[in-house]
DNA sequence: TGTACATCAGTGAACGCGCGTTCACTGATGTAC
DNA sequence: TGTACATCAGTGAACGCGCGTTCACTGATGTAC
């Protein structure tokens, strides 16, 4: 952790946190090697020490990024404990708690437009990450009345897509795109229908 | 539509289309001004006699694609006939048909990270497709069985932010985020379910 | 129909800028003896 | 403990590039008479 002088120390990860600010802040298109160089304190040509490109820079954000996502959710989950429903909620709660409080991961995993096959690692860490929800939603399924119970992979597709579509539209301090509700609630709230459309909750509950 | 010779005819629309072109294939911030000039077979310097510049460019891009969003929406919701639960169903199948036949619209409009309230026009154009969502969800609201009746703005936002996951993670040709269902059979899918959450489907349905 | 002239949509050269990347280098670190 | 030396993380200058934007200009168009 020395700091001070010729030798940074921890340059390649203070790049990357350098890194993750800017995207949250700029977007992935708009982040730049240079300015994650000067804001790390160091020539932009220090970056080529520790990382192959502006590629590979964003790619490692992503990577952590994955890494970090899966962890929290395989913690809410928790195995499906006490109940699947509620671990599923919990799971729900996990993801969009991941976008707010790590907006430069979330961005640099799924709005960089970059490829999770550019590298087994970060496939890898793509895979881990989808293998809970997956889990979670195949769980639940085995409580769904049998005459609507769709394919797990659907459900799981569905609950992705309303969580990323409350995260997109509502959880940013987006301008122009404002709604009374806090996207926590629209979450909680749209989950609650949906899963009372599988019949996973009592109609009246 | 006089296209030869020193003056081009119908430049304006021309650097629209190119721009729309480029959005879709580059992302709203990966386009280039000048790119578009090249296209449209046009000096850089020839834009500014049509827009303030890049930015205006793509607000008018944006502003453009309200206008066909807002129509389609309207056409499709066919003032709630011939009943309010098939009318929200085209809607939410025009808003995916929009999306995949106009991705630079598309793109300009929830992705380029302008603010609607930066123009009254464009503020117009976006209350305007908004109206339409919030009418169908209105109507269908009165539908809906007392007890579980969440306000419509809050369906709506459901909706929207369900619909616009379907296509940002699954319309899009998106390296390694494939799904063995289409996007239209998932946001058909999701929406049914979750319409059966709201009461408005028959459990056994 | 023909000419003079106003209008204005486009040109092309130039600007300053920041980008990603390369290269030979240099200064700090740590190990062998 | 002290010295020689290998290692390698960082420097700084340079590159070619494409960007958005400006400016004085010029060529085409269309209107008045």
């Amino acid at each position: 952790m020395a700091k001070a002088g010729y030798h940074h120390g921890n340059l390649r990860q203070a790049l990357v946190e350098a890194a993750l600010s800017l995207i949250s802040s700029r977007g992935a298109q708009g982040f730049t090697l240079s300015e994650a160089a000067k804001e790390a304190g160091v020539t932009p040509a220090a970056v080529y020490r520790h990382f192959a490109g502006r590629e590979d820079l964003i790619a490692e954000c992503a990577r952590q990024g994955y890494a970090i996502f899966a962890d929290l959710m395989e913690h809410a989950w928790n195995g499906g404990k006490p109940s699947a429903l509620s671990a599923f909620g919990a799971t729900g709660r996990a993801y969009l708690a991941f976008a707010k409080k790590f907006p430069g991961h979330y961005m640099a995993m799924f709005e960089s437009g970059l490829s999770p096959n550019r590298s087994p690692e970060l496939a890898a860490g793509m895979a881990r990450a989808e293998a809970v929800v997956l889990k979670a939603t195949q769980a639940l399924s085995a409580h769904i009345p049998e005459g609507r119970r769709p394919p797990p992979t659907m459900v799981a597709a569905h609950v992705r897509a309303l969580s990323h579509g409350v995260v997109e539209l509502y959880a940013r301090a987006a301008p122009g795109t404002q709604s009374p509700f806090t996207p926590e609630d629209l979450l909680e709230s749209g989950i609650g229908v949906y899963l009372r459309g599988l019949g996973l909750i009592a109609p009246d509950g």
